[in-house]
Order: structure tokens, then C-alpha cells, then sequence
DNA sequence: GTGAAAGCGCTAACAC
DNA sequence: GTGTTAGCGCTTTCAC
């Protein structure tokens, strides 16, 4: 009972040759109907399946899309982005007979480089999911071009890339962001960024930056923290110890958010009389701290569905094009409110 | 360039046999040194990397390990584990030659065992790991052994398991907590558990109610959550508007107490002075909320890396001994105290 | 329309 | 010791 039939044995039970069995199970033309549904019959009588791994050898493909998650461990389970992406990603290949290899790097690029080389030198993955990619040439373009992989990017939709990319525009949310907090009369709006070398640490930065602006109004101070609560907390106490403190503070991510609403809970700084405060990603707790978060929703399933769609075209077709998903959208709940302290508001507006 | 070199050729430029190289390869007696060393040039001059599919094929092994994570959509990005659970499993895997193929599923049963089915049917792996396992028999179990695919369970010290098993007694780290609990004037102790069914819900439940007990107090009520923050919000909602509601919640993991603060917070029940809170996980975001989280500590990397090398022996030599972790420990922060509220104390005592 | 046979690239049993 | 050869299970070309 524990060998399994081979296409062989189909063959055999069949009648027929294996060649018209296999012909047979792909639905191609030159085979009787007749005799098709004979083999079909035996195939099933003998529960047999196409071995995989004779496919992928004869195919010279893995029938496997790869994914290389590079982060430092304090953050990798604080990370929401991935198991969402993840699923996103499962949800499509599980039709399609694909499956997705994954690695974790937590050291750097070296590292990481090496995750990439492993994958294709053994030819694990026909395909691999790019994302964070770096902001002013990321060095993984290069190298998957050198080792001939497909890829698909997940980035920003103006930034120009050798591989389709599934292009998801976070400007609107963190726009929204700041509209909300301007129209409540916020002046000073400070920003707490993701690491600058990420598009989205960059990108959701220069966003804040230019809709401040949009609305007649000096960018506050912004500080770069690493989207872990650690570097939230450390960022915002440097934002609050100023002389002349925000009245807002946008946020990069939610987990830097809320510790940010922390570290402003133990200085005795009221949210969102004295301070309101924005986040990034809508995570599940987002809507359950003190006060509920205002943040801005992204939808990661999303992304990894269209991430895989794309991918598969490419592996299968040779080429697919780059998908722009819906924009980010902003989430009110209650961790912004007008300015209450008009010495703020005051000192913001006399910059 | 494109074609990469197959044994066949580095056996040619090395004057020998195709088998020759494969033996001198794999270091397998019966090739003269000197032979091996041409071999070895060959192959290094060529470039040539073998190839895994056709291994594969040969050695009707996958080489590589499966996870199939079964999670609720709205927990996938917010449980902390797998992520580091996972990056555990690489930092063993990476070196072995093994890749790691993922699978992803959120709805019920049916899905998780089609899951484990197509894996196995397609051979895609080796073995896979099994986390959470089912209290009270997990039915995964007998799928595996129908599908006659090695795996190693994830569960506690005590269960008696088929398979390998990486155990983790979470049962210290309760007791540490509510020792802690009871030695700081807590007589009122709650739980909010985690589901039932799951092995570190049941688990973690079971240890509170026996730790209370042996400090000679009464089980405070406990709710069953879902390890969610909306969970752990409405656990804690029902634990608080009770008549007499406690003054200390041990609750089974991070998320869901932090929510749970956030709760108290809103009815206007300090923390720690009118109640004291515990987690369990110790995620990154623990120390950074206000007030910092007592919780406990799971090492998820360090049981990724136990599973992966059980699981590894376990596929190469056929059998491999079951492993258990050292135990979890508290971390103690600020959501502890003594009980403020002389009333509650008083209440729970009388009853 | 159907079947035979030659790969895909490596492993391992078996002669030499 | 070293080389030869027959698989592993499926795909696909090419005669029939």
C-alpha cells in the first residue's frame, strides 16, 4: 500500500502507453475521448497522483514561488505586514499547484543575499516576492537579475522597476492623516518615520512631509525610529522633550504608535487633549489601546493576493504587468482631537 | 551561459564517470584521492552545483519541511510565534540543505487537512511541524499517520504524543506569576484563557487554577478569549462588571491583556494600583505599554530551532527523541502590585 | 489518434 | 578502486 502508483501502472490498467496517459491528464489534443476517459477511470481506480517531483524535473521548475523575509528579530513578530501578506499570497496558490517556500533572515544584506543565491542555485523557487524595497536602487535587483529569478516588487507607484510590481501608494492615507489633523486646527505635526533606507519608511515620510505643506504649514520636527515599539517610545520621547513640543504626531506604524501614546501617558501627556497621534497598518490592536487608534488601514492580504497573481502570470507567461492597488485609507477612532492646549497651538502658529 | 552544467559534463572534463562524481561528491569511499581532488576541480571550474530537483527525484525526498499555520484572519498578523517560531526553524534549516515550505490557512478543519493532503500528496516535504496541537486529541494526528508523514508535535511536557515532541511546560511561568500575584496580597485571581481546545489555552488555564489553589485560594472566574485584543477586551469587560470583580487577571498571552488594560482604563480602574494584569509572550510591544507588562517569557526562536533539529533527525534517521525546553519565566514590569482597594481584598476573601 | 523511446540530472547497484 | 548502467516518474518528440 505505501508505493504509490505510477503513470506506469495508469498506463498498464489502461491500456495504453504512458505518453497517453500524460497526454490524457493535461487535456491535450490526440487522445480519443473514448480513450481518455478510460485512463481517467483508471487513474482515479488506483488513486493515483502525478508525482510532483518528476514533473519538476522533466518541467525544470519547482512550482514554488519564494519569499525572503529580512528582519532584525526584535521585530519579527511585531510585524504584522508578513502573515497577512502570507496569506494573501497562500490564498491564490493553493489553486494553482504552487507552493511558497519561505526564508527568514535576521542578519544583513550578506545574509540575505545568500537566502536568494540558496533559493535559486538549488532551484528551489521559479519566482520570488520582493518586498521593502529599498528606497535609491536596492541592491536585491541586481542580483536577481544575475541569477535570472523572476521577481514581482511590492512598492511605490512613481518608482521605476526592472520587474512588474504590485505598487500600492501609502501618500493618500498618511494625506488623509494630516488633512484630519490640520482640520482640527493642528500646527505642529511631527513625524515619527520608519528607517529611510525602506520605501516605506521614506515614502510614508515624504508624504507627511509634502501634505504639511499642502496646508500652509511648516513640517514639525520628524525623527526616524526602526518600527519597533523600542525605537517608537525612544523617538517620541526626543519629539516631547523639545521646547516647543507637536500638538500631533504622525506615525510610521501602529506598534511605534502605541508606544508612543505610552511614552506620552508617563510624561502626563494627555491623548488626545494634548497630543494627538496617528498611526500605520490598522493592526488588530490598534482599535483596542487607550485611547483607540487613529490609523491608517492596509490591506496586506490584498497586497499578497495580487503580489502572487502577478508572480504566477510571470512565472507562467513570461511577463505580467504591474498592478496599482487601491490607496490606503485612513481610520478615524479616538487618539486625535483638536489641539486643547492653546499655549501649543500658539507657539506652533508663531514659528 | 544560461544552461548550467550537469554532471555529465564536469564528468567528461574530469575524465571519469558520471558516478565517479557523484561519489566524490558525497565523500563516499571507493574513489582514489587523487581522483577526487580532479573531480572536485572539474566540478569548481564548471561551476557546477547539483542539481536538487533531479536528487529529489532519485532520493524521493523533498528535502524540505512544512508548517501549515491555522489561523483566524484577524490573529494572523498579530500573534507573535510563528514569525519567531519560524525564524527559529531557519537558523537550523539553512545549513542542512532543507528549505521551508509554508502553508497558510484561515478557515476551518477542512481547509487545514487539505492543507497537510496536498503536501504530502505532492510530496513537497518531508515532514511538517505541528503547533497547537488539540487538546484531548488532536486530529491531525491520525492524518499524519494515515499520510504516513513524519512530523513533530509542539506541546506540553506531559501529553503523550505518536510523534517526536519539542515540549515547552508553560505551566512554571503561570505559577511564577501567580505566586508573584499572590505574594503581593492578591486573593481575587482571574484568568482569561485562550480557546479550549488549543493546548496552550487549556495549558495555560489548567496552570492557573492549580497554582491558585495551592497558595490555598479560590479559583477567581475565568473567561475564555480567543488570544485576540477584541477578545481579551470583551474577556475583561465580563471579568470587571461582575459584582465582585477581581483585583489581579492572569491572562494567556500579550495581546489580550494589553486590550484588557485598555478596558480597565476606560472604566476608570487604575493599573496597577486597583488591578494587576499579566501577560503571557513577552512580545516586543510588552515593555511599551503603559504600564509595562509583567508577563512571560516564551522563547518561540529557541523552540523553532529544538522542532527543526527533532524534525530534522527525525526525516534522516528515521527516529528521533522528543526534546523539552527549559520552562518560561516571569518578567516583572509594572502592571503588578499589591492590591490598592482594601474593599475588593476584602470581598474576595469573604467569599 | 496512438505508442515507443529518449531525455530531465542524479544515485546506486553491479560489473570490470 | 573505477566505470557502466539501470532506474527515479513524468514529458514530449517522432515515427506508426
Amino acid at each position: 500500500m505505501r508505493k504509490s502508483p505510477t503513470i506506469a501502472d495508469v498506463a498498464r490498467v489502461a491500456g495504453v502507453s504512458k505518453g497517453a496517459v500524460s497526454f490524457a491528464l493535461n487535456n491535450r489534443p490526440g487522445v480519443a475521448p473514448a480513450t481518455r476517459a478510460r485512463i481517467l477511470a483508471a487513474a482515479k481506480e488506483l488513486g493515483w497522483q502525478p508525482s510532483h517531483r518528476a514533473r519538476a524535473l522533466s518541467h525544470s521548475q519547482a512550482f514554488a514561488l519564494g519569499l525572503v523575509m529580512a528582519r532584525p528579530p526584535e521585530l519579527l513578530g511585531a510585524d504584522p505586514f508578513f502573515p497577512a501578506f502570507i496569506a494573501g499570497v497562500e490564498t491564490e496558490l493553493a489553486g494553482a499547484g504552487q507552493a511558497l517556500v519561505l526564508q527568514v533572515v535576521t542578519g544583513g544584506w550578506e545574509e540575505e543575499a545568500a537566502g536568494y543565491r540558496r533559493l535559486a542555485a538549488d532551484g528551489r523557487v521559479d519566482g520570488v516576492f520582493l518586498s521593502d524595497i529599498r528606497h535609491g536602487g536596492d541592491p536585491r535587483l541586481a542580483l536577481l537579475e544575475e541569477l535570472q529569478l523572476p521577481a514581482v516588487t511590492l512598492q511605490r507607484p512613481d518608482t521605476p522597476s526592472s520587474f512588474p510590481a504590485v505598487t500600492l501608494d501609502d501618500g493618500p492615507g498618511i494625506r488623509a492623516a494630516v488633512e484630519h489633523l490640520a482640520g482640527l486646527g493642528h500646527r505642529r505635526i511631527a513625524h515619527v518615520a520608519g528607517p529611510q533606507q525602506f520605501i516605506h519608511g521614506f515614502g510614508r515620510r515624504e508624504a507627511w512631509e509634502a501634505a504639511v505643506r499642502t496646508f500652509g504649514l511648516e513640517p514639525g520636527p520628524s525623527v526616524v525610529g526602526d518600527f519597533t515599539a523600542a525605537g517608537g517610545a525612544a523617538a517620541t520621547r526626543r519629539l516631547l522633550w523639545d521646547d516647543t513640543p507637536p500638538s500631533a504626531i504622525v506615525y510610521a506604524n501602529d506598534l511605534m504608535a502605541i508606544a508612543g501614546i505610552t511614552v506620552a501617558h508617563e510624561l502626563g501627556i494627555r491623548i488626545p487633549e494634548d497630543l494627538s497621534v496617528t498611526g500605520f497598518d490598522d493592526t488588530e490592536l490598534a482599535g483596542h489601546v487607550h485611547p483607540p487608534l487613529t490609523t491608517v488601514r492596509l490591506d496586506a492580504v490584498g497586497m499578497g493576493r495580487a503580489a502572487a497573481r502577478t508572480l504566477l502570470q510571470l512565472v507562467e507567461a513570461g511577463s505580467a504587468e504591474s498592478v496599482e492597488l487601491p490607496p490606503t485609507e485612513l481610520v478615524v477612532r479616538r487618539s486625535t482631537a483638536p489641539p486643547g492646549d492653546p499655549a501649543s497651538v500658539g507657539r506652533a502658529t508663531s514659528r
